[in-house]
DNA sequence: CGTTAATGCGAATATCCATTCGCATTCAAT
DNA sequence: ATTGAATGCGAATGGATATTCGCATTAACG
């Protein structure tokens, strides 16, 4: 940010200008979003605009952190850990994806199909790192027994592929049904996380 | 395409159209390539490339079309259904994949980093419609007894989940290994599409 | 050859947008 | 109320690039 607000004015100008950020990729598309759509949605002028963001991607890194922010708040408030069923954990989480991609009237799968030009790697990369967080514990609490070797690269995977299924269903007509499409990413995925870790022929 | 190509060297012309096209891609990214460095790397005028392409968009397309029939080909070419074990066939075909997205300097990695706005989903469509009649004819042949219910939605999210994936791994720094997650993926798509249809409780 | 149609050229044009800058307005402190 | 700093403005600027158009060159055919 160029330089801090120090009156409320202005305050509650940046804030009045990350709002129009999102409405108006929501609402336009990420290509038609210009700077001056934003300063008008957000009733100021341009000039305004350049006051506390350096350029309009900066607009926009802000926009991407606040939304992982609430992404990663409503995942901390899943109460994953005491559902003891792995197929059930993996259903929820599964689910509450869904659930934040079809949010905010779209905005998320608009930025979602411009995934490569925002700094989205930093969202895709927090959100594996949850994930990852999450698996180790849940793991560590419900499989002591044989606790799974290649967790890391296990969690790549299965966050990889739920995500971009989620996303070509979503951003495509759903031929598929969403119920259907979560059960089974959910049997692929919990079948594939409670696998032994090697099949080693004896 | 704006008019046919009647003579020799206009056809050619158009062939070298494609190629700079490509070429312009893989060495300076999608972004740098310009109408002027197209028609510069082509060794003819831009002028020129509008007598044949309504427009830039026109002439990327005519590339995608050439790809796509490239993959499909090779794919064709692939004995995958003399390969009687599941593991084995999948393995094989991630790895063909790999090696596609690998091929041609990166022009496939600029192209995929890129995705949302090229009509990328004509050729994933095609993948994917090429896998369906695959996984169809190999299941029919292999796995007679009980064919497999649902193999539509398992096609889907097994494709998605690889070419996702990899893309993924592929365009960020390797820190996994290509080989542990060929392997990886081999094994959470062979165990998904080999188990029986639905787990009802007795 | 000579004529006509096809092809090729690339400087000039058109468009679109991010970004700037000089001036106007509002705030806060005295 | 006065004043200096902070904030706000938006027309003007600049840069990038797709696309056009009038003229030059080349092929095809008699």
């Amino acid at each position: 940010m160029r330089k801090q607000p120090q009156q409320k004015r202005s305050r509650e100008m940046v804030r009045a200008l990350v709002d129009a950020t999102g409405l108006c990729i929501q609402r336009h598309g990420l290509d038609d979003t210009t700077t001056a759509r934003i300063a008008e949605q957000a009733g100021v002028s341009v000039g305004s605009l350049y006051q506390y963001f350096g350029d309009k991607s900066a607009l926009i890194e802000a926009l991407m952190d606040r939304l992982a922010e609430d992404i990663a708040g409503g995942l901390r408030r899943l109460p994953l850990m005491a559902v003891n069923d792995l197929n059930e954990m993996v259903h929820r989480s599964i689910r509450f994806g869904f659930s934040v991609l079809r949010s905010r009237d779209g905005l998320y799968l608009e930025l979602v199909r411009n995934w490569h030009r925002l700094p989205t790697h930093r969202m895709v990369d927090l959100l594996q790192q949850h994930f990852m967080e999450l698996s180790r514990l849940y793991f560590l609490r419900h499989y002591r027994d044989y606790p799974i070797e290649n967790l890391e690269v296990r969690v790549f995977i299965v966050t990889n592929s739920v995500l971009f299924t989620m996303v070509r269903h979503v951003s495509q007509g759903d031929v598929i049904g969403e119920e259907a499409l979560a059960r089974e990413l959910t049997r692929m995925v919990a079948g594939y996380l409670a696998e032994p870790p090697e099949t080693a022929a004896p």
